[in-house]
DNA sequence: TAAAGCAAACTGAACGTTCGGTCGGTATTC
DNA sequence: GAATACCGACCGAACGTTCAGTTTGCTTTA
């Protein structure tokens, strides 16, 4: 056999350890997930499991870096939408693609919950202390721009923006990871399209010229 | 010793107890804290503890019993806003009486991301499936009276002062339990104040006519 | 081409420790 | 003396981790 494929089948066995780890993981928890079942569960011994991480934690960490580089990536769809900058005329277009984040990724934004709990948030910190700071690199340029143009109301841009990224992350993340459906008492379509017309329009009506019929 | 004092001691036992379980499961995760764990930071021994309750799961469900109680008090400062339905002129005093929940609450929410993934959310689930309801009961009849009589926009208040509620919790657990502070680039009263105007008043630029002042 | 060599992949029994939970017993109170 | 509060030694099971040893498959040597 190839040296190629020698190392692809270890690279196999890695990512069955890592797939089995993260469903386990994110449904009991850290500690109460034991080597043994997460060796049964993807084919390998305890042995070998020792062989491809230093330690339990180890796996953990790696599995949490899976998700830092898929989150980051320019190439997913959601960091496409950030870097065009049209918030918030692409508000629908961000829905759809953070739903698309949160199905895609559901075990893993659980495991950061596994990790504020059991590590103090220590896997995560330094991404969410991040956040702010690559809000404002994709932003802050063009709402300067866009907000001298008299784009924007009273209402700042960058906390609109922050709040309704963050306001889906988390709508989602309640329907689809903590099994949850339907928390605010209708369809998660109903529940997003009137959440970003609050984002729109406010709670103040507005004066009659205004756009937007009554209904 | 007079029987009131005698049960007074051993509640005492079992308030600490709780108490001390508390700030472990809620620091630790539950498989993560032991019994001795427990019995060792109360002050009791392993046997006792078992003599008050049946196994490591009823204290953690007792904990969950406290904190519904707690949060479902009509005397509690957040249910006596609600009850007055004057939602969004009392968005400022809602935010406060959150920030004052989820201060002094803060460990037993983390105990609910503890249950959502050690227990499948089955502890807490009842909780979140009833809060659409609650939140009907509270505000279905003024906010249909209030929408009549013109008072809202296209928005739905029922949608608003779910995302408004919701948001702020989400917030400041953030900030509180999680140990992010400042996780939106600005102090808190900023980041609350700004999500408060963009409610208000909306993305979307009003016409010179409408309230407040550009700055 | 066949044998020898070798490093990586892999195994599973075993280690020391800790776990949730039990139980026989003592102290205290009525 | 009956009942409650409490103690801590104890049980079997399970834990994370180790390790001596086997298998596998490529490379080097003859």
């Amino acid at each position: 056999m190839p040296r190629a494929i020698q190392e692809a089948k270890s690279e196999v066995s890695i990512a069955n350890a890592l797939e089995a780890a993260l469903k386990l993981f994110s449904s009991q928890g850290f500690r109460a997930t034991s080597m043994r079942q997460i060796a049964s569960a993807s084919g390998l011994s305890v042995g070998n499991l020792y062989h491809h991480f230093t330690n339990k934690e180890a796996i953990f960490q790696q599995l949490i870096e899976q998700y830092w580089e898929y989150i980051l990536d320019p190439q997913l769809r959601l960091n496409t939408i950030f870097s065009k900058a049209e918030f918030p005329d692409d508000l629908e277009e961000m829905a759809t693609a953070i739903e698309e984040v949160v199905e895609a990724c559901a075990p893993y934004i659980l495991l950061v919950y596994v990790d504020v709990i059991e590590f103090e948030g220590r896997h995560v910190r330094a991404f969410y202390e991040g956040m702010a700071d690559r809000f404002e690199e994709a932003y802050g340029d063009r709402f300067r721009q866009r907000r001298q143009a008299g784009e924007f109301g009273d209402v700042n841009p960058m906390v609109a923006v922050m709040v309704a990224t963050r306001w889906l992350f988390y709508f989602f993340t309640v329907e689809k990871c903590f099994g949850v459906p339907m928390h605010l008492g209708m369809s998660p379509q109903k529940a997003v399209s009137e959440f970003m017309k609050l984002l729109r329009y406010g709670l103040e009506p507005r004066s009659a010229q205004a756009a937007g019929s009554p209904n």
